[in-house]
DNA sequence: CAAGCGTGGCG
DNA sequence: TCGCCAAGCTT
């Protein structure tokens, strides 16, 4: 583990070289930089920057989001998925401005204490938004790591966590705590990724136990598969213009109703198409303004329909 | 602690 | 076309 702090310069001075120029960079505002991590939860960096900045123009400041209505939040998240996501940021920014003076918390328990943020939610805030040193353990830094340290174990089991936020901790100690964060999650997403890790460019290759030993592909053990599911179910559809209203039979609060783009023989690319309805009672929500979506809404303009609609979810095998 | 949650990209 | 996965959190 003596070799643990050269590891740590050569990846920070990789990350100085080669990050990518992404608008939560350019800021040191931590609601702004709480937005991005919210927004980045399971979601790729490219599918957030449009989000991202349409969001800030909207909400710039925390005060502003806690004034909205949370239907024009989910507005500004249409699109994006993970609509609690977008819920809870709103109901923390009303926390944030009553609780905190309108002033992000920078202590972890405060931050914890905040709908939507999590562990690591809570750690990559403390870092890169106060530079306190926290380790921020995502799923690209629980891969760089297992690979790195020859961690066996699944993604997800609580084994290959644990032994990941061990050396995240005793790594996050150093200079710049928020580029670190930064560092091992841009070496995870561009570099050490999933499959055909690009090792011959990796500042860690000379560290690397899964390369030695082969294979560093295989780390972490692949997750198990999942079976779609699908529910029918009666609701009334109304549309105008883009403008579409689902009221579904029973009240399910908490499911998030979509259309059912599956049986119109949409291909993945046009998954797109399918409004966002939010979810609830009523669920109302905006068509995409592609063409391709419009095609693939089968709902004509100004009439009133009863269908089936289909709840996609996940079962483990 | 497993299940559920949206969407897009890739091989 | 299909399966897997991606800057997780909540219940």
């Amino acid at each position: 583990m003596t070799r643990l702090p050269p590891l740590r310069r050569r990846v920070l001075s990789w990350y100085r070289k080669h990050k990518r120029d992404l608008p939560w960079r350019r800021t040191r505002d931590p609601y702004a930089i709480w937005v991005s991590e919210i927004m980045l939860q399971q979601t790729r960096v490219e599918t957030v920057v449009p989000f991202y900045r349409r969001f800030l123009r909207r909400f710039p400041g925390v005060s502003s989001l806690a004034k909205a209505r949370e239907s024009q939040v989910l507005a500004a998240w249409s699109g994006l998925g993970y609509y609690r996501r977008a819920r809870h940021l709103h109901a923390a920014a009303r926390i944030v401005v009553r609780r905190h003076g309108a002033r992000i918390p920078e202590d972890r328990a405060s931050l914890l204490a905040l709908p939507g943020i999590g562990e690591y939610t809570a750690a990559a805030i403390q870092s890169i938004a106060f530079g306190r040193a926290a380790a921020a353990v995502d799923g690209n830094v629980i891969r760089v790591l297992a690979r790195i340290g020859g961690y066996t174990g699944r993604r997800d089991s609580a084994t290959l966590r644990r032994a990941v936020t061990a050396t995240a901790e005793s790594l996050t100690r150093g200079p710049d705590p928020g580029d670190w964060t930064q560092a091992l999650m841009e070496l995870g997403a561009t570099t050490c990724v999933p499959r055909d890790p690009l090792c011959d460019r990796c500042p860690a290759a000379r560290d690397c136990v899964a390369k030695r030993r082969g294979r560093p592909d295989r780390f972490p053990e692949a997750q198990r598969a999942v079976l779609p599911r699908e529910e029918h179910r009666v609701v009334l559809v109304a549309r105008s213009g883009r403008r579409v209203l689902l009221i579904p039979d029973d009240a399910d609060a908490r499911a998030t109703w979509t259309l059912p783009y599956a049986r119109l023989g949409a291909s993945s690319s046009s998954r797109a198409a399918r409004p966002v309805l939010g979810s609830g009672r009523a669920a109302l929500g905006d068509l995409p303004r592609s063409r391709t979506a419009a095609r693939a809404f089968p709902y004509p303009q100004g009439t009133t329909h009863v269908r089936s609609i289909v709840r996609g979810s996940r079962r483990m095998l």
